[in-house]
DNA sequence: TTATTGACTGGCG
DNA sequence: ACGCCAGCCAATA
């Protein structure tokens, strides 16, 4: 699998998180395959342009402690991912340190791998013909 | 070519 | 709860 492959695969399972869901960056790493890519999930959706269609929901990706990380002091994308969440109704409880955070236990999205369209099917062969539909049995 | 850098994770104290 | 460290691996420098 390639950059860009892995950036579409990204994006697919990203797009299959449930609006009022949210799932952290290993967990869709592990979904497409590659569980040690936790960091290039992030990397992926930090490249990815705002006016995308259809959108992406990179909102509803939190770090494994369910925390938002602050991608330091002087940016603003925590904030705005708090918002994009808060906005689709996700409650994010902000600690003491200002420290923002889901609860995994109501709002987490952890479906088993395999269990989950990534896109990405088998490598295209000669001759490959195939359905659309049968993307996905589950 | 090697070194550093992450929108990270998991283990240990 | 918090901090530190090792592992991780593609992109950058």
């Amino acid at each position: 699998m390639d950059s860009a492959e892995f950036h579409a695969a990204v994006y697919h399972v990203v797009r299959q998180i449930p609006p009022q869901k949210v799932t952290s960056y290993g967990h869709v790493a592990k979904l497409i395959g590659m569980p040690r890519h936790s960091r290039h999930v992030g990397q992926a959706l930090k490249w990815l342009s705002p006016d995308a269609a259809p959108p992406v929901p990179w909102q509803r990706v939190v770090a494994s402690n369910g925390t938002i990380s602050s991608r330091g002091p002087g940016t603003d994308g925590a904030q705005r991912q708090r918002d994009a969440l808060a906005a689709e109704g996700v409650d994010v409880a902000v600690s003491r340190g200002g420290e923002l955070r889901v609860d995994f236990g109501v709002w987490g999205w952890f479906p088993e791998p395999g269990t989950v369209d990534t896109g990405v099917r088998r490598e295209p062969a000669e001759g490959d013909d195939e359905l659309e539909g049968e993307v996905d049995e589950a």
